[in-house]
DNA sequence: GTATCATATGATATATTCATCATATAAACT
DNA sequence: AGTTTATATGATGAATATATCATATGATAC
């Protein structure tokens, strides 16, 4: 019988929903798209300034993990957020980092 | 004068912080001290059998990321969770595991 | 003082993630 | 059928993060 370490387990699943976020492409995308509700690849490659391909990996990721859904349009394919879980987490975070972590702000990189 | 990319600069910060909890160690740390209320390093070390300085770099990063705060008592320091934040983003998020993303609880790694 | 206990720091090899490239698929139109 | 437009996928070097090592600092007791 194999022993299950304390916790070790349990917390995966949410390092892997965090490193979805943790990383400033695919939070672009997400901040368009809470701003702007739905768009397709393309316009979102336009308002970004992103590669084509770029954005669509960005966009498998965040789908994976629930964050966006999508829909396809004739040849077009509409990314939208989820807005349930994505709205409620960005003003948790914009709370924190105004309260909390304002040095985040103005850093290079985190500290380790 | 140089041109400012498109919200690129905005969200460095919300990447940082996410990339704070986008680690197992850490978020084993964050979800112990959010269970138990205080502890020092030692209990930390104990309740989760890491090594003390991997726990004392993650103290760090999540230090300087606001998540917990410390204070020293004698010998030891005692390491407490920001419960203004951290209580209400874990809810939030274990909402979205279960509702929109449990296949996190099964797959090995994120797909990109 | 120095010895011990508790925690923090800096450096490093390894492991992981990123952005880009080349290419594939999917839909609409001729 | 073939062509164009829109998006997705797989592979890869380069960049970044991780966990561990050796060592430093800080506080108390002797």
């Amino acid at each position: 019988m194999k022993s299950v370490p304390t916790r070790t387990v349990f917390v995966k699943p949410y390092a892997l929903f965090f490193q979805a976020l943790a990383n400033q492409t695919r939070m672009q995308v997400l901040h368009l798209l809470a701003d702007k509700g739905s768009m397709n690849v393309s316009e979102i490659c336009g308002e970004l300034a992103l590669e084509q391909t770029h954005v669509s990996h960005s966009l498998k990721c965040l789908t994976f993990c629930g964050l966006v859904t999508s829909s396809r349009e004739g040849k077009s394919r509409i990314y939208s957020v989820n807005e349930q879980t994505v709205l409620p987490l960005l003003e948790i975070v914009d709370n924190h980092l105004r309260n909390y972590a304002s040095n985040l702000f103005t850093c290079d990189a985190l500290e380790r």
